[in-house]
DNA sequence: CATAAAAATGTTCTCAAAGTCCTGCGAATA
DNA sequence: TATTCGCAGGACTTTGAGAACATTTTTATG
């Protein structure tokens, strides 16, 4: 579904709105332990999530990377669309290059209902959405 | 969603269902032009549907693939299953090792219902279904 | 101002999936 | 029974995502 990387992308969002408590940052390290993955790869998906301004970063003593109101409460397909694309949305599902509803392989009309269930669950849920059940101890960011 | 070779497995076995008439067999060579695949790669994937018995082969001359009634009856799901597994119904969207209902990762209770309906549509619909509409030329296995 | 901490940047390494190539073997038919 | 066509299947190459490493830049603070 998603890439390695947007997966990461997602959870590092999910864990720092989870961590961030006033203004403070969380490092890079805590972010990549809190969510079980390599830590220089999650900075590189960091900073290109910060670049992007989906997320806010500080450099130095103390810094870190943090989000905002504004930023806790984007819908998770913002952080999808950035990191992996529009092709979860477009791409025919049998990898045709112009598939379309015009000129539609023959799974599109099954699979375009599919799509529009993924982008509707993108849209409506932000990661204030996904912080909230971590945080009333209903879903967790990495198991055993 | 799929994989490259779930790809052509699935439109192979419309391919070859479409060209089925009598119990005439479907050569390669023809069956990767007509999907637009590798001719080599999909001679690999052929070679694998038939040995599990999702598609028939013939071989000698006037041999290649065919399918009989009950092969073109058989949903795709069994293909996807074949070649994929089922990782499409089971992996966790976030990649985590154990996710369930009981140890669910933030967007487990979302995504459940996405991966519900996908295996509904798999399942619901055989090869003959698609193939159909191929046949009413409602739609094509290839685009340029 | 010096120093240390942490993000930013860019390069390189690794590995599995995708794709290609090659040779052998079996079946059909003239 | 020999010849031809096409499957069987292993081995190889390519490609790109994922991951690790090294260096630079920025900033807080003593």
């Amino acid at each position: 579904m998603f890439s390695k990387s947007c997966e990461y992308a997602i959870k590092a969002s999910i864990f720092i709105a989870q961590k961030r408590e006033g203004v403070q940052c969380v490092r890079v390290k805590e972010i990549a332990k809190g969510i079980n993955a390599p830590e220089h790869f999650v900075a590189k998906i960091l900073q290109e999530l910060s670049r992007k301004k989906v997320i806010s970063s500080m450099k130095g003593p103390n810094g870190g990377f943090c989000m905002n109101e504004a930023q806790i409460n984007k819908p998770v397909l913002d952080i999808v669309l950035l990191i992996d694309g529009d092709g979860i949305l477009n791409n025919c599902v049998l990898g045709l290059e112009h598939c379309s509803s015009s000129n539609p392989c023959p799974m599109h009309l099954e699979y375009q209902k599919i799509k529009l269930s993924i982008k509707n669950m993108l849209e409506k849920n932000t990661i204030r959405d996904f912080n909230n059940l971590l945080v009333a101890k209903k879903a967790v960011l990495f198991t055993n």
